[in-house]
DNA sequence: TTTATACATCAAGATATATTGATATATAAA
DNA sequence: TTTATATATCAATATATCTTGATGTATAAA
């Protein structure tokens, strides 16, 4: 049940569900590219991405001083099943824009 | 999105998704066997049965002074998919109470 | 070392949601 | 009619969540 609401709380929040379509249709990003793209402060952007990553939607490596976010592999039923409704959904998505200035 | 929103912030309060797996194991309810099963007033389950319905995961037929809610036939895809990742989770479940005085 | 960049986390305030008790409406029995 | 039952909704409060700005940590360039 506690993973179930975890999941279904990650999922109940507009902005959380573009930032993981956005990966989703990206590729692996790091925060700043999202924070650039989607035009909305670092904190705001990282702590989302905590709540989606806790939830089992994203898969953090850190290379360097960047932490690459990407839909993590082999999602659950229905954990996928969620990414695919998402999918559905045809939600208008911020271009790209590369944030780091490295 | 904004349907999206509704299904997924309805399965994210632990009250509601117990309630929809208890309508969904024994079938067409009452407000007041609900009421009486879970311990919990009227007006407290009124609500969320107000909130599941609307995310259009049940149905209600009103029969004289009663509110009958049911699981909505033909759930979409997604809903139908939810549904069954709930019952997967075996929440315990209260003993049904007949909870009305007629 | 010092400084800048990338990211995480915290504390405060703003906003949303849940719970409760009170009240309103509708039905039907007395 | 009057009264009791079943349900819905409202207003107040409690609780949780989101957003922001500030601060902390790690990395690596200067």
């Amino acid at each position: 049940m506690h993973d179930f609401l975890n999941l279904t709380s990650a999922l109940s929040d507009e902005t959380r569900v573009k930032i993981l379509r956005f990966i989703d249709s990206n590729g692996e990003l790091c925060v700043c590219d999202i924070e650039k793209s989607f035009n909305m402060i670092q904190s705001r952007i990282s702590r989302h991405l905590k709540i989606l990553k806790d939830a089992g939607f994203l898969n953090v490596e850190r290379r360097g001083r960047w932490a690459y976010y990407s839909i993590a592999p082999s999602l659950k039923g229905f954990q996928a099943a969620a990414l695919k409704e998402i999918a559905s959904l045809e939600i208008k998505l911020p271009k790209l824009q590369k944030g780091c200035r490295l």
